[in-house]
DNA sequence: AAATCCATGTAATTCGTTACATGATTTG
DNA sequence: CAAATCATGTAACGAATTACATGGATTT
């Protein structure tokens, strides 16, 4: 039985307690997305594969006349789960047009490739604030592992940002190195 | 002129000297895969789309019986290299099924959350070692871009072993308290 | 009344990997 | 002479996003 990767997220999600196609994809937007993003077009699908194959279980529950269908995870889900979650990670990518570009940047002027660098540490600066907007409502469980994990996306680009910094301090100095040697 | 991902490695390859597909590829997977993967499936292609949008342009060059085409970039293909490497980054992606585990590891006994910690930390272990046996080589242009992406690469998997180490033992110092509590 | 949110779903398209097929050349 | 490397390419498949379509409920 191998898991798709959308088919880890949903069973991970439905483990925290039921819930619809659409409220699964709430709560990934609000947290995993930073490191593992989810679309309807994925989500729908899926959700209907693992109750074919017997691993979630629809209910509907309509609020008023607006169809509903509720998930939640049968026994067979919930050990297939537990057994994903105990097995070492295998995933790890990452797609980085930043470093792509700073890979490349001897085709630069060297004030260029320090606006590169510029450019990078504003997108994680970013990131370090989207990321702080959800801290206040997660920090109320503080020692869960979800609050974990937004800390370490919090420190994470906190540390790119000053990479950046030292990065640039060093171009800088070796230009003024060059100006005057 | 939208540029596929994979239009962008090739140009950028492209942008260090003339090469054949074979080349290319091999390069991308001693260098950029961490960060920009590229397979022969997505690089033979592109090379000849680019061909025929005019931005690349292929040579024969063979190696005794052995065919070879070697490309090059056109005026065109080097200005939308420039261009496009003047522009800030736009995608920043992760896939991380550590974090993803993590993130769900409240279903998990607190020492089973330790260990998907340990698990992390050796990913990311690996992945410096990997490393390091990239960098005697790349050090012998220490002021190079690609040395200084490396340099990143190395350091950032040692920040995030430090922090699972951190994490590590805080999670141990809390069940300690629990216990003796 | 309009906008927004809740809710589900599909079609089109792009992206990407893996595996396969083919064959020459070089190295041990 | 076997294995590794150089070299090119495609087919099958899976993954993912985006946009679209539809419609009820709630809020402003």
């Amino acid at each position: 039985m191998e898991l798709s990767p959308t088919a880890k997220v949903i069973l991970g999600v439905l483990g925290m307690g039921p819930r619809s196609g659409y409220e699964i994809k709430a709560l990934v937007d609000r947290s995993t997305r930073f490191f593992w993003a989810a679309s309807y077009g994925q989500i729908y699908p899926e959700l209907r594969r693992l109750g074919e194959a017997g691993l979630v279980e629809g209910t509907d529950s309509p609020t008023g006349g607006r169809k509903r269908t509720v998930y939640r995870l049968t026994p067979t889900g919930e050990g297939i789960l537990r057994r994903w979650l105990g097995t070492p990670p295998e995933i790890y990518e990452m797609r980085h047009e930043g470093m792509l570009k700073l890979f490349f940047a001897d085709a630069l002027e060297p004030a260029e490739r320090i606006e590169r660098l510029r450019e990078m540490q504003t997108l994680h600066r970013d990131k370090v604030a989207a990321l702080r907007e959800i801290e206040p409502a997660a920090s109320e469980f503080p020692d869960s592992s979800p609050y974990q994990v937004l800390r370490f996306g919090i420190e994470f680009n906190e540390w790119v940002v000053e990479w950046c910094e030292r990065a640039v301090e060093e171009l800088e100095a070796r230009l003024a190195a060059k100006r005057t040697g």
